[in-house]
DNA sequence: ACTATTGTATACTTGTATTGTATACAATAG
DNA sequence: CTATTGTATACAATACAAGTATACAATAGT
């Protein structure tokens, strides 16, 4: 869909990560970044879950950046919180189109969506945290 | 934001407008796009209210297309009913940042942000009606 | 002038997805 | 073995999109 305020929020968890060189705890996190913790700790297993981000346990536990900073997008970021960024729900991977009947109309525009959505994914592809940082 | 429905159905309304030279009534609208007659109403209202359909009162009123198909753009359609199209809510006119103090981090996904949403109001706006209907 | 037909305007209801929280659990360093 | 940290699931609140209801205004035809 759209970016929403939870992939704002990754975006900016990461970059806070990326910045700080070493492990850093939940707690630190959600108070750099000024998400409630609760939230961070949401946004932040779905970070875990497609490898961008590292987790430890323990007490000396936190998170870290799981690979080089020039090999995460800002579409990485937000394809871990909200999945493709696609530009109308049409282009959506399991969608069934209602009007599936009309082929000649509903279908022109779904190309154009999908085209739109493509560019809008490559061009965050293209910004990557290496870029931001410094 | 993202291409809600109500855009979607707003597309359709013209495209349907636009193939079908001449006056046409809600209830027609409604039954050939296949949008709420309630609906298709509130639609049609907005659309008269930006320019791009034109009104007509009384027995033999309906609707029709206000300017040549060339002059009519996706993006158009899509503004007359959602606003600017953008891809994330901090490129909005009277967003005011939450964040303001940190200013050299927000920024720099806001500048993101907005560049991308411009991208994609001039892919949009490519797209003319006129296109779509041959 | 009257009436049926059409569009206009505002406000309300409903549904759904985002946003955020609570509770209970699992792993590990010291 | 315990304090500290992350994990997982489910739940609640909010915001926004989607759709509806009601009352009103304008006009073509009679």
């Amino acid at each position: 869909m759209q970016i929403t305020l939870e992939a704002d929020y990754a975006i900016r968890i990461v970059y806070c990560l990326a910045q700080n060189a070493g492990r850093m705890d939940a707690k630190s996190i959600s108070e750099e970044t000024q998400v409630t913790l609760r939230f961070s700790l949401k946004i932040l297993r779905k970070l875990v879950a497609s490898g961008i981000v590292k987790s430890y346990k323990g007490t000396l536990g936190g998170y870290e950046v799981a690979r080089p900073l020039e090999e995460i997008s800002m579409n990485d970021v937000i394809e871990a919180v909200s999945g493709p960024v696609v530009i109308s729900r049409c282009v959506k991977k399991d969608f069934v189109c209602p009007r599936q009947a009309d082929s000649q109309c509903s279908c022109k525009f779904q190309k154009i969506f999908d085209e739109i959505s493509v560019l809008v994914q490559d061009r965050l592809d293209a910004v990557r945290f290496s870029d931001l940082v410094k």
